[in-house]
This record gives structure tokens, sequence and C-alpha cells, in this order.
DNA sequence: CGGTATCCCTCGGGATACTG
DNA sequence: CAGTATCCCGAGGGATACCG
């Protein structure tokens, strides 16, 4: 798993603390929600997040698998084929995804406008 | 969200997108909780969240502020008092910011289970 | 198609001390 | 009490190349 060890140590006190700790990699809440409308294979998932590397995609997938929201299939054939869907308890976060994702589209435009106005917008 | 026809997706259009930038620093959620639960002076907002470092705590306040999530009223007294409310917009996130606590709460066993697996923590 | 190995760099945020 | 000024670190990721 892990190479080196933290030296800052994780909290773990209240339930926010938790999720932040297992869901809030920068694209794990993207693939969660991609997963969850049926794109289950690692091409088609990055095809969706072209701003990530496939490294990172790959790193996220990999720590969300090892978190238990999602479970990966690997199919023996070529070409290689491999499938994540997501657990029981990655469907269970599934709504309040879709909730935060929903809050997001509602507001486009002040969250828009906010966000241009912060410094290294392009 | 649509889920159809988006082979070149140029957006920074996608809410959830939208939301990370604006609500995804280490604190943000859990300080519109606790302003949230009425807990709306710097200091009790710092009691609430020790591990943070009282200049954290307001770089984050400052942001949610310029994010139109907080308002900040300054009184010109002394002692110096300042409180944070909660805007509209602010307060329209707080149940889906109390829906992914209560998940992380009810889910508190697996959560910490997989954490210590994969990290130092404490 | 799928996954790794290296390298490197950003920048959020930790610690501490100071001012009004 | 509230906020700032410095300094600094390290974990997360971006870029790229390579392998089955």
């Amino acid at each position: 798993m892990r190479l080196k060890e933290r030296k800052i140590p994780i909290q773990q006190e209240c339930g926010l603390d938790l999720i932040r700790e297992v869901l809030f990699g920068k694209w794990k809440i993207h693939l969660l929600y991609y997963i969850g409308q049926g794109i289950m294979r690692p091409g088609q998932l990055h095809k969706e997040i072209p701003e990530a590397s496939r490294r990172v995609v790959n790193m996220q997938l990999k720590s969300l698998e090892e978190d238990g929201f999602v479970s990966k299939t690997i199919y023996d054939q070529k070409p290689l084929k491999a499938e994540y869907r997501l657990t029981y308890i990655g469907f269970s976060v599934l709504p309040i995804i879709t909730a935060f994702g929903n809050w997001g589209d509602n507001n486009r435009e002040h969250l828009k406008r906010v966000i241009s106005q912060k410094v290294n917008f392009l």
C-alpha cells in the first residue's frame, strides 16, 4: 500500500473527518458517480475525466477499491478488460454525491462567478 | 447531470467540479456545519477544530466568506468580537453536509478499519 | 486494452510569533 | 479577543515513458 509513513497523522473523530479521508481525493467522487452511471471500464472512466492523468485515475480507483467502495473484476481475455462496480457501501453514498452534484448544478452561476474571481484562474 | 454526448468535455461545468473548488478545503465543511449549529465566533470555532491552526481556520473562513457561504460581522468594541453566519446559499448546502456526516457516523466502523489499514494514524 | 515506474512540482496547510 | 506575517514541509498529483 503506502510506501512512506505519514508524518501528519489522520484525525478520526467525527463522520466528516472519516469521509474526507476516504472520499475527498480529487477525482474519487466523480469516479463513484460515473461508475454508478454504469461507466465501469477504466478507459471509459478516463475519458470522462480527461483532466486527470491515467495514472491518477488508477490510483484513485485502487484507493476506492481498498476502501471498499468499488469492486474490480478482471477478465482474462484479449484485449484486456476490467470493470469496476459499486459495492453496497459505495452504492449507499451515491445519493449524497448526487445531491452534491445537483446542488452544484443548481448554483452553477454563483459558483462560476466566485471561482473565476480566485487568483490563478485562466 | 447528463450521461450522453460528451466526447470532449471542456467543462468545468460539472457541479461536482464546482463544489470541489469551493467546499473541499480541509476544514470548510466542518466550519459550515458548526456555524450552522450556532457556533459563530472564531474562537469557538477554533476550539471545535483544535487540529487546525488558528491561521488555517481564518483562511478557510475568509475563503468561505469570499465565496458567499458565510457572512462576517465585526463588532467595534473591546474585547473584539466577530461573528459568522450562514448566508442563504450556505444554509442551502447544510442538508447535504449533514447527510455526509450522518453517513460517516453510520459507517464509522468500516471507515475506521480501512483508514487504519492504509495509514499510520495517531 | 490494461497497469506501473520515475521524476518533479505545486500549494494547502502546519508551526510559531507577532500586532491591534 | 481577533487577525497577520514568515517559514516550511510533505502528500497529492501532473507528465511521461514503459511493460504485459
